[in-house]
DNA sequence: ATACGGCTTAAACCATGGTTTAAGTCAACA
DNA sequence: TGTTGACTTAAACCATGGTTTAAGCCGTAT
């Protein structure tokens, strides 16, 4: 198994080592394991734990339920159920979120047509 | 011209009156009226604004740009090409943020999908 | 030997976007 | 006349999601 340094693992993803820490410490990134001198090692299994926070922060799922659905991660197959339901629900959330994006960019069109309109008469 | 209280305001939007007392304190409501007892009067002009604020919300535009939105459509037509730049650019980002979740909805699909086949399984 | 880069921590700090509290004014109705 | 109900204010408080600071430890290249 390969292991990288929080350095590493932040310029991965371009986000800062603070970051990690605080993910860390949150609950994101649970069962990190450190070298002799206390310094955070990333397995590949904290990766591709990373990845997926990153990819729920993305559609903008608070800390919260992604602590929850690392928690069901790490718990095991047993959990199965619970995390199908959650991103049901998840997807659904960010489809109406993209609806209300979609809806709301109407009006700014309507913004910038009336104010191009307006300059061309001028 | 008719007006409305804070109370009916908050109610045609279904959100707190703090919150219309907030976003008048903020700039995103200016020139606003008041009656002889000090009492907010919302103007048709008023709720023109409040319903611009929130449609600009829904797409998540900070109350710093919303400010400055509002500041020149009060100013007038001498900034409409500063407003036009800012709603193409605004558009922009709102499409890029659409574009974004998009993306990522796809890795909750093949969680989803995963899930559904695990359960199967069984 | 020492200095430097990369890491560690706890705690303080910050921005954003409100919400809540406490104390008070005013109009209308009983 | 007094008591509701709707409003007012300033200031404190809150949640979210980090970022920054200060002090320190370790490994290695000079």
């Amino acid at each position: 198994m390969k292991y990288v340094t929080i350095g590493e693992a932040a310029a991965a993803y371009h986000i800062p080592e603070s970051t990690l820490r605080y993910y860390e410490k949150q609950g994101l990134l649970p069962l990190m394991e450190r070298d002799a001198a206390g310094r955070r090692l990333f397995s590949e299994m904290q990766m591709a734990l990373l990845e997926t926070v990153l990819r729920l922060k993305q559609t903008h799922m608070p800390i919260h339920d992604i602590r929850q659905y690392i928690a069901w991660v790490i718990e095991g197959e047993s959990t199965t159920e619970l995390r199908l339901d959650m991103m049901t629900k998840h997807k659904q959330a960010v489809l109406d979120e993209i609806a209300s994006m979609t809806d709301a960019l109407q009006g700014i069109d309507v913004k910038i047509e009336r104010y191009l309109t307006r300059l061309q008469k001028k």
